[in-house]
DNA sequence: CCAATTATTTGACATTTATCAAATACTAAT
DNA sequence: ATTAGTATTTGATAAATGTCAAATAATTGG
């Protein structure tokens, strides 16, 4: 039995235990797949058709403004699951790009094979609305970040509640996720 | 058949269409519910055990943060639902205050009623999803504005994508909304 | 190890936004 | 209509952040 596999069914059990049947239905439709640092996993404009839950390495979410900046929106690690919600949600071109940051190996669930398995079982369908609903808590949290603080205060919420984006990301991709230059995020970092 | 139900069964129709056995649960478990102007839905730190479709008039939701100022986080109008998130979803005390703007009419649905049609009703459960997948994807919309426009291209994005905004809430409320100062969006709107 | 690239810092200055104070406009209740 | 309260605007100034340029530091592939 693959390693990963077990990461990602345990992910899912500690969300909502579920039958056996679904178990064994969720692994059969699991694939891996590793990417290299730097590869895509899903390019903006593209149709999203695949999540992915990341069992080691790192992904960014990102975006292209209309200044060909990039603009990072969401920053993965073991154990999270990433998805371009919008495009996957929806099944229309994605607004995001989800990259390798680092040497990447996920499981994948492909989109079809989803809805399929939420037809058959509601438990699994349930585990899918407990997942958003913990995704949605999570955005909130940082759109409340993004509204209130300042750039030193948002450097600090970083430091005290999310430490390893210190270690893992660079300054450049943390700057934009915190709605911030990067000489202004460096210079809050040197007057601490 | 009370008007304002078949409003709220219309939405959730929309987003998914349910079996009959279903709709009728629903029916079931739904009640009215008006609120003054002014009046609370929801306060900070209680436990949000109601969730609220907005039949006619306006809510906001908003916190108090550690100096008293009034933060706002979202609108909700007709046709919308209305629910503390965090709370309703963990069951834990509420991170904000819903309030009536308008004089309001809801139609209400128990957090505990809602639990007992997840169980029975496989539908319900998949609607429940979608909604919360909607829900996300605005958010996530939102989160990108603030995380980066100026404040004259965010009053621009609201003129234009939500100019409801403008006509009922009132500009010290969107203020805070827009993560900027009141004087700051008065201004910025002198000079369009 | 070295060269090339990428990441981060620093400086000078411009621009945006916040802050504080006050004036004006609007609204609702009597 | 009048008054009290609330909402919005305006002005002067301070503070925060952005911009552009360049220096320094760190990392990576050969």
């Amino acid at each position: 039995m693959q390693e990963a596999f077990q990461h990602c069914l345990q992910f899912f059990q500690q969300i909502h235990k579920l039958k056996p049947e679904s178990i064994a239905a969720i692994l059969s439709i699991l694939s891996q797949k590793n990417f290299a640092k730097k590869e895509f996993l899903v390019k903006q404009g593209d149709i999203s058709t695949e999540l992915y839950f990341v069992y080691s390495g790192c992904v960014r979410e990102y975006f292209e403004d209309s200044n060909a900046n990039e603009v990072n929106t969401w920053f993965g690690f073991e154990n999270s699951i990433a998805v371009s919600t919008y495009s996957f949600f929806s099944q229309k071109p994605s607004l995001t790009n989800i990259q390798a940051t680092e040497n990447l190996k996920t499981v994948v669930i492909k989109h079809e094979d989803l809805q399929k398995l939420f037809d058959q079982f509601h438990d699994i369908e349930r585990l899918g609305r407990l997942i958003v609903e913990q995704y949605l808590v999570q955005i909130e949290e940082i759109k409340v970040i993004l509204q209130t603080l300042s750039a030193r205060e948002r450097y600090e919420y970083i430091i005290t509640y999310k430490p390893e984006f210190i270690q893992r990301i660079p300054l450049k991709h943390l700057a934009s996720f915190l709605g911030i230059q990067l000489e202004t995020l460096s210079r809050v970092r040197s007057q601490k």
